[in-house]
DNA sequence: CTGAAAGCGCTTACAG
DNA sequence: CTGAAAGCGCTTACAG
């Protein structure tokens, strides 16, 4: 080994003397660009191997002015519908040679606009984000400089920039048309807070479906609020009790659905149930879960093509995509309604 | 706005241009270096704003030498335990101010070389490494030049580096143990391929605690193989089949467990279970599944650690650490053998 | 076919 | 307190 210092990478101009040429010609042949004779393109090739040199693609992009690089972040890398998200965007940006950098808010405005502006500060090419906070106006500057950003799962707030939602009203409403249909009149939401967007729209989709069937959407059968499981449990008993209880429930998330169907009473009492977001083993349970799936393979890969089209120059008006959720039938929510 | 170029952002010199004073002074601003009066100091802030500056992370990177960031590989980014894994690592790392790359191997070995290739381009810190090929004999340059590299969940093949890894043998053993107890003899095992490092120990570890109890483990009890849902489906059958039929299941992981549950009669004839890996709902299922729990947040805590002591200069001898696993009795592994 | 010079946007080492 | 020069490891633009 003829390193210049151990330890440290031999560069490009370690190659060019170790192989008596010049640093131009090493380059040359590391980015396999022609006109360079058979015999010199060995001898620098010798020497790479002899020193174990590989290029830093960090400084080459410096010089080249793009990073050949993505952010992603997320609410919670460790939940599942992040993960499925991330998977598919990787995908994308894989096929684009492009790596990827991630991160979660857990959501903590603050921690998003650090980890964003840290993201823009290495010069990612562009960002997507799934936002914690309800004031984008931190990235205006960074948008403006050419770093395009795309929202996910809620738009941004304060920013005129591209967001790919499921088409949670739509999704909520065929949860409760499908109660509806089967035969139940006094239907219960339970949903996250209200501040939160896809909240908000669920509810929305909820009382629409309850509206147009000319059913009443007594206040009394809607909870909203945190999401931990002591409340949850609270809003289901509440919603289940007394004379006027629910025959039915669609809870507005995972996390919901998850804390309902622990406090909810087993065998026939117990009310029919829709879940906003699938669950692994939903089809395993008995009965088996009805849910109105959100697709995050398909949000991801939207979102992802959506930037890569802004990172390529598209400098069209911002765009807000929605992707389709899917009811999936599985038992819970089609038992009838209790006698009574 | 006095931007040299529309769409190209503002650089140092451009601040300093526009404060007219030196690069250094803008960068002894930034960096919040002492030795700059007030008011040159507000003149600088007064143009980063006016111009809408933000340093640019990666070339500032460049001439210090690191990259503060770390990659990390796995298996797939999408599935629960890669991303409870990621979440822990992500922790570590911003504690340290580093930022994260992922990818996936898709299990592909190819693919798996080709991105901790193209991370230790960047020069990425270090590398976290979930394997999916058995050679890993292309990252002894890496290392060697000073890219620390630990391996996660499986142990690196060809090269001598830290692997953190759950305890395989040691949790299974604890699974059979546990349906000994509850009094089976006829005990199965459905496991990955054998060239996994991680089906082999949990072999391991059935093969002990039957040995330990006196109790035969019959070939025909152990099925090792492809882990798609009708490989298990036809492997389970066997198991549960004919006068020798098993009373209890040990599952080697995740995937398998699920098909097990999906094809395993249910009621009174269903043998005892115990999975590998846990499952979300699986308190919800009737009976609820007994499982070995692995620890992915500890195993991305330790490794990230670990990887983080290497990067601080540590050159010590190559560790392997293992990580307990923790047998959670829900309903399934303490149901009593069946008749017969 | 080959290479010396300049530059990407910063920091380091130094001089005033 | 302030800044001009050199350099991180590459590529670009150009000249031989």
């Amino acid at each position: 080994m003829t390193r210049s210092r151990a330890g440290s990478r031999p560069t490009m101009r370690d190659v060019a003397a170790a192989a008596g040429v010049g640093l131009k010609t090493v380059s040359r042949v590391v980015n396999g660009e022609s006109g360079v004779t058979p015999a010199t393109a060995e001898r620098v090739r010798a020497a790479i191997a002899e020193l174990g040199f590989r290029r830093n693609d960090s400084a080459r992009l410096l010089r080249t002015g793009r990073t050949a690089s993505v952010a992603l972040l997320l609410e919670d890398l460790g939940d599942p519908f992040s993960s499925a998200l991330s998977r598919a965007v990787e995908e994308v940006a894989r096929a684009r040679d492009c790596l990827l950098f991630a991160g979660s808010s857990a959501e903590d405005p603050r921690r998003e606009r650090e980890l964003a502006l840290a993201f823009c500060a290495r010069r990612v090419d562009g960002l997507l984000i799934v936002p914690a906070g309800d004031d984008h106006r931190y990235l205006l500057p960074e948008t403006a400089s050419g770093t395009p950003a795309v929202f996910l799962d809620r738009p941004g707030a304060g920013i005129d920039a591209d967001a790919v939602l499921s088409d949670n009203a739509v999704g909520a409403r065929a949860g409760v048309r499908h109660l509806i249909r089967h035969g139940h009149r006094r239907i219960g939401f339970v949903g996250d807070l209200p501040q939160i967007h896809t909240s908000t729209e669920r509810l929305r989709g909820y009382r629409e479906a309850m509206a147009e069937a000319g059913l009443p959407a007594d206040e009394r059968w809607i909870a909203t609020g945190p999401t931990d499981r002591a409340t949850v449990a609270r809003a289901v008993a509440r919603l289940t009790d007394g004379p006027d209880a629910v025959t039915a429930l669609l809870t507005g998330n995972n996390r919901i659905t998850l804390a309902a169907l622990h406090h909810l009473p087993t065998g026939a009492g117990r009310p029919a149930l829709v879940g906003f977001d699938d669950l692994e083993l939903a089809d395993l349970l008995a009965p088996g879960l009805t849910v109105v799936a959100q697709d995050p393979a398909g949000l991801g890969t939207t979102a992802a093509r959506l930037l890569f089209d802004r990172i390529d120059g598209d400098r069209g008006p911002a765009r807000r995509i929605e992707v389709p959720t899917r009811l999936i039938a599985r038992g819970s929510g089609e038992t009838p309604p209790a006698a009574g």
